[in-house]
RNA sequence: GCCGGCAUAGCUCAGCUGGUAGAGCAACUGAUUUGUAAUCAGUAGGUCCGCGGUUCGAAUCCGUGUGCCGGCACCA
């Protein structure tokens, strides 16, 4: 005799077990049909899954977030079904939800190609128009095994041997298809009514790259053909947003052939650059920290002591002379080591907050290159603290504030925190360790932050926070960090002596707010869609004359910007004042400055921001006065 | 590095199954002196990514190298 609650409060008893969809048909025709599972007492169900004894239940439908995955997973699964029939040697593997869509895995060493997806796309559909009845069914462990092996699917048999004893294992079947899935899938492959294949790629079997490398397919799934329209657009818009074809568009920087992932810096983009760092300077020096400058290239011994050379060789440039092997660095802490070593350092020093702009130059692989956020050769706003133990907390709790505080200078608010703890190789001892960890996890808490563990994503010298920002594609890239660091000191012999006159090796903290300069302007870039905040605009004022007789006063406006250190140039053009309006609107210049025979004969401009808005004409002292609102935040 | 794709004028791109390269914008010249997102006309512009091959003939087909794009692995 069950009674259902639902999440509205209201109850619905029955006097024999009951189907989720049962309940839905019960509630309302229009409810069974968009019925894809349910929410039994918490747990996911399909909507075929009986009810026999008093409990809560959530239908879900495609309008919740679940309905969605479920729909998405349920796609997954009609992906691998079509592949099979159209390539029966695939071999199935994984085929897991993830944002705005999907892949699956297929082991199918010839490979797909994108040509290709018209085809699995037709066969997708023919078989959602067969309407297959989705079942779940139950099997023990060995019988499961023995079935995929039987259908010639190595790496489901693979799959179900490493799945933990005493888990439930369950198979879903949709006509002559069957898949090892959790669950829960849509009731029938009739639900699955918007989706298109996006992509393949190679991804390897379990996340290593020692493995067999398999075929992945990509693909979207909405609720409705509408929904996916919507979401391909938003790509296209995104696409828009891209740093390097803005970077392109706004002459800022390019890259060529001849020195893969490095940047050739144009003026504009060298400018916001120039702002940033000066910005950087500015909060630096109010925090406590000394500005330093350290040698591009180090003899190898440097590197072959602090241990990189061992662990990171194969990424770093090297070059030689004389006989002696010099590595490019990869990084500033050694040569911060260096400094810090020069004289006696007290305890009554520390903490010591040691800053460089240094340009750094890693050989990464090939493929990770992307644009500026992933580069050769690039410039952190590094920094690198010497501290007691006993100052970590502190430190990392006041670099937390600075982050922050820097973030909304730059007009992010969404930042992803991530803690990685102690990775299975590692430096120092685990009472160390645990201290180091408890210092970070508690100096994010105490602000309340929210954070993702990642248990043993740590770097083998100690752990660290991670803060990121995403790009136009909500892809995420690390930018600020902040590592505790017990290995580097030591090896490289830097002590401070005690209270008690004894040497003592002081712990580095590595830590960076915006990380790498290049990949920073490349998301601030997607951020604002290239309408950077008025302040780090490289050109921050046009002003436009519109005839000839107007070019006097339009200089003498420019020069007055210039003098007041805002960034303003002139255009005397012989175009009609539209198009050099739509112009400088195009490269998002802030604001334009229209000057015809009214503003000279009144020594006015006529101001228009980039958003078009017309803000009328303005005495240019009063203009000056309205540009120090964008000076760069002190 | 691995899987897949792409590389044509300064930029964005067209060029079907091989027959000798085209548009728009930009540039240049001239006219026009213009009031809030494109004035008009004309001119010039190409190692079709590099190298090798197939072919009477290659931007097009094949191989190879480089770079880029989307992923995977990596990211001190």
């Amino acid at each position: 005799m069950p009674t259902i609650t639902l999440p509205d409060g209201s109850q619905r008893s029955y006097d024999h077990p009951v189907s989720v969809m049962d309940v839905a048909r019960d509630i309302g025709p229009g409810l069974a049909k968009a019925t894809l599972a349910g929410e039994v007492d918490g747990r996911e169900v399909d909507a075929s899954f009986v009810i026999d004894h008093d409990a809560a239940l959530k239908i879900i439908t495609p309008r919740d977030e679940q309905g969605l995955e479920i729909l998405r997973h349920s796609t997954a699964h009609l992906l691998a079904q079509a592949v099979k029939r159209l390539y029966p040697e695939a071999q199935v593997t994984i085929g897991p939800v993830i944002d705005n869509g999907f892949y699956y895995d297929f082991s199918f060493p010839e490979g797909f190609r994108e040509e290709d997806f018209d085809k699995i796309e037709r066969e997708m559909e023919k078989i959602v128009k067969e309407g297959l009845e989705v079942r779940r069914e139950v099997m023990p462990r060995e019988q499961a095994i023995e079935k995929f092996e039987a259908m010639g699917e190595q790496y489901k048999a693979e799959i179900i041997r490493d799945l933990p004893e005493g888990e439930e294992i369950s198979l879903y079947s949709q006509g002559e298809f069957t898949d090892l899935c959790r669950g829960p899938h849509v009731p029938n492959t009739s639900h699955l009514k918007a989706f298109k294949l996006m992509s393949v790629a190679g991804a390897y079997w379990r996340g290593d790259s020692n493995n067999e490398m398999l075929q992945r397919i990509y693909g979207t799934a909405w609720p409705d053909k509408k929904q996916l329209k919507a979401y391909l657009n938003r790509l296209e818009e995104a696409k828009k947003r891209d740093h390097r074809r803005i970077g392109k568009q706004q002459d800022l920087f390019h890259t060529q052939e001849e020195a893969p992932g490095m940047v050739f810096w144009h003026d504009k983009g060298w400018t916001i650059n120039t702002l940033i760092r000066d910005y950087i300077r500015r909060k630096l020096r109010r925090h406590g920290y000394q500005e330093i400058n350290t040698p591009q290239i180090v003899d190898r011994v440097l590197w072959e002591k602090s241990g990189h050379w061992d662990k990171f060789g194969d990424m770093m440039f090297t070059t030689q002379s004389e006989n002696r092997e010099y590595a490019i660095k990869p990084m500033n802490c050694p040569c911060h080591v260096q400094v810090f070593n020069q004289g006696l350092r007290s305890y009554r020093d520390l903490p010591i907050r040691m800053a460089e702009f240094g340009s750094c130059h890693r050989n990464e692989p090939s493929g990770t290159l992307h644009g500026l956020m992933r580069v050769r050769n690039f410039v952190q706003d590094d920094a690198h603290i010497f501290c007691t133990e006993d100052q970590i907390q502190s430190e990392v709790s006041e670099f937390i504030d600075l982050v922050f505080e820097v973030y909304r200078d730059f007009g992010f608010e969404n930042v992803e925190i991530k803690l990685s703890t102690r990775p299975e190789q590692r430096v120092g001892d685990d009472a160390l360790w645990d201290k180091a960890e408890k210092a970070l996890q508690d100096a994010l808490d105490d602000k309340g932050l929210e954070w993702e563990l990642q248990p043993g994503e740590g770097a083998f010298y100690g752990p660290k926070i991670e803060f990121s920002l995403r790009d136009c594609l909500e892809r995420v890239w690390q930018c600020g960090t902040m590592q505790v660091d017990f290995s580097m000191p030591g090896r490289l012999d830097a002590h401070y002596v005690d209270e008690q006159s004894s040497k003592q090796v002081p712990v580095m903290l590595h830590r960076a707010i915006l990380g790498s300069l290049e990949r920073f302007i490349g998301v601030l870039i997607e951020h604002y869609a290239g309408a950077l905040p008025a302040w780090l605009a490289p050109v921050q004022v046009v002003a436009m004359g519109i005839a000839d007789r107007h070019a006097d006063f339009a200089r003498e406006v420019v020069e007055a910007l210039e003098n007041a250190g805002i960034r303003a140039q002139v255009d005397l053009r012989n175009e009609k004042i539209g198009f050099k309006i739509r112009e400088h609107t195009l490269q998002r210049v802030p604001f334009l400055l229209v000057i015809g025979d009214r503003e000279v004969e009144n020594r006015q401009v006529a101001v228009r921001t980039r958003e078009g808005e017309d803000l009328g004409a303005e005495s240019l002292e009063d203009f000056v006065q309205r540009m120090q609102a964008f000076q760069p935040p002190a």
